[in-house]
DNA sequence: CTGAAAGCGCTTACAG
DNA sequence: CTGAAAGCGCTTACAG
């Protein structure tokens, strides 16, 4: 079936080219009968506007692309399809692009977006390199391009002046509500499994890890640094075979150095739900059962959460409202592109299963 | 940043914008030191060309576009993986267009399709309504329209005649194995859990279904019906839920009826890992303990079956077989669009774990 | 309410 | 090797 053009169209119904895109794009000035009748043979003959032509002429578009970067879960997904959700009501389409280059060159993401096939773009997952310097080089660099843009469940990165809007969970206050639960349960010597390995403020691990000493600090625990098991797999944080990996690592580790740290640890926070299953795997391999022997908690909220066995006490993100709020940031951005850039952090859930013992 | 225009690039570099558009496309007849002149000043100056007026031109893309529909987990996040690299490794950009709609109409499919913004396209994940009937109709519908198209772990529903490529893992064969890997280890009271509603030859469930009846058979197994465990939720049948709430009516209805079938069912093999992890927890929660009392084995492969406790046994889907499978017959099909159609089948890997019991 | 015409930013024969 | 020109399929002032 070949491609049919308005041209065409147009010779089939009689009219001119300018009725039929007036008829097409539902133009208030277009006599209502004209229309239908223009209507009625476009759907029969399958014409479509072509794309490329109208974007050419409009220069911008009602496409949406979501750039993802990295590692992409199952978190992920349910993100996208709350996305897809809230654009498609505002009449958005939503194209994704995954990014597979664990640190993206800006030049990749400055083609997607320079290319002008996208009315607006988000920024899905962690973006740009685990390095400060670099990620905050591509920020600026990403600010220079003329597209809005948001960032979900990311925080910007560039440096003390936040470049772009950004909706994220509350990292910080879900990992101590964590903490404080542990603590609440009679917990006192609590690790934090997952940290990555640099010194950086916004990932979500360090925001997690600030969260769990603000918890501790908040039940008058006092800090301990080897309580801090660090990733053993640090491309790869938030998955269980880091969790496992690190688990494995920190356990044989504690065995044999002085004092054996791992020793009176009664609990574990892990930075994410995929790394506390690795470590659950890890754990019952060394001969300790969750939560009996060790106190396990995870955060994310996956679905995995609540059908492990035991099911796993972990804070739930709330996912149709980082969605939400992204469509509504970008879509505002959209229409005022000098609008002012928002840092929104929701709170997430903290759901209970049975992971956690009472001391 | 304004956008600029080949126009613009031109001017500043003192030539044509037919030579502009040369140099940017690497063609032969270019003086090499003009063409490094204007490569230069593109990369200076953040030029890139205009997608839309390219494509409008050109009439062809380098792009391809993944359809995604219904269900959408691990599998074909890391089957997306591996067909993005494929088709990067050949030069084309992939982007990714999901489908909420569980039974998208053929209108939304061939629209995505027909504004010609794509030079293939992949369908991911199931396709189509669990009605046959109509399944068929959006497939010949599909055929219609004038762009290479392959489905990627969904065949063909056109009905006798296949209308589309497809590459699929082996459903059949791979529950055959599970079935005759269990029977080999004792068992003979086998049910298969996650049955669809529709008696639909071609779904994963329905082959995988068809694959354990043979595997009873080559065993000397007699075929029981009521071994055959329904979807409680028969729109998410891939999913903990369904495994979970469809293991616990199950339980429910065994125990009151005459009978009581379940009693003597030593193994379930689930119709993925993720319905076996759901059947774990309503096993669990009924005081069955895997694989002690019962025996449980998945379908897919997914990392939750290697860390679960106990590690779950099942078929590993050869994802990236089935992506670079799914790149090379797009592109075959692109470069000689009246290619024979190709139904390719990929045998996945018995894996070995934890959750097989020998009588 | 409708039509004729210009032009969006490219690519590609066609001349030179 | 380079340039001038036509045209891809649309939309949108501008006339009527």
């Amino acid at each position: 079936m070949a491609e049919m053009t308005i041209k065409e169209l147009a010779r089939i119904c009689g009219v001119a080219v300018s009725t039929v895109s007036r008829a097409m794009n539902d133009r208030a000035d277009v006599n209502p009968a004209t229309r239908a009748r223009i209507r009625a043979a476009a759907e029969r003959h399958g014409y479509v506007p072509n794309a490329s032509a109208r974007r050419l002429k409009i220069g911008t578009t009602r496409t949406i692309t979501v750039i993802i970067q990295g590692e992409f879960g199952q978190l992920l997904i349910e993100v996208l399809e709350h996305l897809e959700a809230a654009f498609a009501r505002a009449g958005y389409d939503m194209t994704m692009s995954h990014i597979a280059d664990q640190n993206a060159h800006a030049a990749t993401v400055e083609r997607i977006v320079r290319e002008g096939k996208y009315g607006g773009v988000v920024f899905l997952g962690r973006y740009g390199s685990a390095d400060r310097e670099e990620a905050a080089v591509l920020s600026r660099r990403l600010a220079e391009i003329d597209v809005p843009m948001v960032f979900c469940t990311t925080p910007d990165y560039s440096g003390s002046v936040a470049l772009h809007s950004s909706i994220s969970v509350d990292d910080h206050g879900g990992a101590r509500d964590l903490t404080t639960h542990l603590a609440s349960h009679g917990h006192r010597r609590i690790a934090f499994l997952g940290a990555g390995a640099e010194p950086d403020r916004e990932h979500a691990w360090a925001l997690r890890l600030a969260g769990y000493r603000a918890g501790l600090e908040a039940a008058g625990i006092p800090f301990d640094p080897s309580l801090v098991i660090g990733s053993a797999e640090p491309d790869q944080i938030y998955t269980m075979v880091n969790g496992y990996a690190s688990t494995k690592r920190w356990l044989s580790e504690a065995d044999t150095s002085v004092g054996g740290e791992a020793d009176d640890v009664t609990a574990v926070l892990a930075v994410c739900d995929a790394a506390a299953i690795g470590a659950a795997r890890a754990l019952s391999e060394a001969g300790l059962r969750v939560p009996d022997d060790v106190s396990l908690v995870g955060f994310d909220g996956l679905d995995i959460a609540a059908y492990y066995v035991p099911r796993l006490t972990t804070v739930v993100q709330p996912v149709a409202e980082l969605a939400q709020s992204t469509a509504r940031v970008l879509m505002s951005t959209m229409d005022e592109p000098e609008r002012a850039i928002e840092q929104v952090w929701i709170r997430g859930r903290l759901q209970s299963g049975e992971s956690v013992k009472t001391l």
